[in-house]
RNA sequence: GGCCCCUUCGUCUAGCGGUUAGGACACCGCCCUUUCACGGCGGCAGCACGGGUUCGAGUCCCGUAGGGGUCACCA
């Protein structure tokens, strides 16, 4: 049975990283039937854990990767909070304590750092002396005499080498003289994330403890710990870290101003913006980044297809396939397949696989996603009316792939408001309409014609307007341009005889008048 | 700086001793076309470097270089 975990501290987001972290544990779990947990990793903050899980939580909901145990889900290892299981980290302390894998210190902060930064002048490693070690309780009490408060810590080995079976990285061996004494419980007596994450994990049963590298120079610690208190080890995985676009050091939510720097980030930017400037009043980096799942959330992504962006971040099948969907990335997915390289996200291939996805969605799906859009930007009444879903779906149908994200459905507003609130393309208009007299003509002509059109489908518009052009002698391109203005306002979009029969006739007319009427010099 | 990890097209990757080094995204052409896209066809582009081992190395070993992670009474 399988037991993996995620273990976020609640920092109020939920980063990318983070979620691909948490998807392949997900994925370990579920391809074997066992059980994926949340544990919240908050033994250093106390106050406003919930205001600063929900979003980590919603992510997850939203994104569909579901935990059999952790917040809001309860199980038989409640609690899930690190800041409510202290009792059980001090017992442990006391384990060590007592068969002497650990050792009372009282030794200040300054004076560690003094005897730090003198190794680091005399450029040999830093190994602390244990002068304030309490061998007793009867040195301890002298120490205590003298003022001091005691940390515990861990009295490390200090020969031999510790090796490490990792799942993605195979043997990693590591030099026990190499570490430190690590502190596992403060002066006033909490306990630190190390220790804890170890007791926790046993006492969870958790198998695999599959997280980011950065975890790896602190696996050795963690293994001294488990050993001395006698836990079976947990299979260990380290996955590389996802880097910046562009860049090879680890993706980070803080450098959003230098990711501005590198063009396709840059452009995905400026893409949610374009949207969430419709839909919502504020945009800060604290709240809208592209580092942070709910930037995709809000302007309409699709969570299958982040996941599978992510999952083809340091995992391929075998090079071929890309699309998995959530059943076919259980089956597949595989430890021994992840990649021991950072891979840098792309935000360009992001938006592909988003793309492919949107084109995969049924039609009524679609729409469901899109409508929260058109009605937070005011162009649909809530509750919709219900001839608005047969636009919409049109609308959608015409666009095609132009509708990349459920956001994008505003790119094509003109078709949801009235006439007289069209927006223009200033450009366009100018060219095609006020620079063109002789256009203006003809459309207002071509008014007329509308009547004849029957049925007001785009073949038999196509068809009626080739000819109109031809019978005054011009070329179909020479008068499109300014059809368009003058039926929606911009200078491109989706075909133009699908344009006006989602328009309909008296639509269609009524903004070539008005077009003309406004910009007719 | 110490320790640890990593290194195939611009990016994500396939490759597990013999391949014209494959795919995808991006990019560039051409075709299609009423605009913008889509689509179709084609193209550009990679084994960091140096030594070994071997009949033969992208693949195994050792160095070098580069990149990164980590060195808390943070998680």
């Amino acid at each position: 049975m399988i037991r993996t975990r995620f273990a976020p501290s609640p920092t109020g987001y939920l980063h990318i990283g983070g979620v691909r972290t948490a998807l392949f544990n997900w994925l370990l779990a579920r391809q074997s039937g066992g059980q994926f947990i949340l544990r919240i990793d908050d033994t250093d903050r106390q106050r406003n854990v919930q205001a600063a899980l929900q979003p980590i939580l919603d992510g997850f909901r939203w994104l569909g990767l579901d935990w059999d145990e952790g917040p809001e889900a309860d199980g038989p290892f409640a609690p899930y909070f690190q800041s409510q299981r202290g009792e059980l980290y001090r017992r442990a302390v006391q384990q060590l304590l007592a068969s002497g894998h650990a050792y009372r210190d009282y030794s200040t902060t300054e004076e560690l750092q003094q005897q730090r930064r003198e190794a680091e002048k005399a450029g040999r490693t830093f190994v602390y002396d244990r002068r304030w070690m309490a061998a007793d309780d009867q040195q301890a009490q002298a120490f205590a005499a003298t003022g001091r408060s005691c940390v515990v810590r861990l009295k490390m080995p200090r020969e031999g080498e510790c090796v490490i079976q990792d799942g993605v990285r195979g043997e990693v061996s590591v030099q026990w003289a190499s570490e430190q004494d690590h502190v596992i419980q403060r002066a006033d007596g909490s306990c630190l994330y190390h220790l804890a994450s170890v007791v926790d994990d046993h006492a969870m049963q958790i198998t695999h403890v599959v997280r980011a590298e950065e975890h790896l120079p602190n696996t050795p610690r963690q293994v001294f710990i488990a050993q001395s208190l006698g836990y079976p080890l947990p299979q260990y995985a380290h996955l590389p870290y996802v880097a910046e676009p562009g860049g090879s050091a680890k993706l980070s939510k803080r450098k959003l101003t230098k990711y501005r720097k590198n063009k396709e980030f840059q452009a995905l930017m400026e893409h949610g913006e374009r949207i969430a400037k419709r839909v919502r009043t504020e945009i800060s980096e604290e709240t809208f980044n592209p580092v942070i799942v709910d930037f995709y959330r809000e302007i309409g992504f699709l969570p299958d297809a982040i996941l599978n962006y992510l999952l083809l971040l340091g995992w391929a099948l075998d090079g071929e396939r890309e699309h998995f969907s959530r059943e076919e990335m259980i089956k597949h997915f595989s430890l021994e397949r992840v990649n021991k390289s950072p891979a840098s996200f792309d935000p360009q291939k992001l938006l592909a696989m988003e793309v492919d996805w949107m084109m995969q969605l049924q039609r009524k799906r679609k729409i469901a996603l899109v409508l929260p859009y058109l009605q937070a930007a005011g162009l649909v009444a809530d509750p919709p009316p219900c001839e608005i879903a047969g636009l919409i779906g049109g609308v959608l149908e015409a666009a095609g792939d132009r509708v990349k994200m459920a956001g994008d459905i505003l790119d094509f507003d003109f078709m949801f408001v009235a006439a007289t609130d069209m927006p223009y393309d200033a450009n366009a208009a100018a060219k095609h309409l006020q620079a063109n007299p002789a256009a203006c003509e003809l459309l207002t002509k071509f008014i007329a014609r509308l009547d004849q059109i029957e049925p007001f489908d785009p073949a038999t518009i196509e068809t009626a307007f080739k000819s109109f052009c031809a019978e005054h002698e011009i070329k179909v391109g020479q008068l499109i341009g300014a059809l368009r203005v003058a039926t929606t306002g911009q200078a491109v979009g989706f075909s133009m005889f699908e344009t006006l029969t989602l328009l309909g006739r008296t639509e269609t007319a009524h903004r070539i008048a008005q077009s003309i009427k406004k910009f007719r010099n």
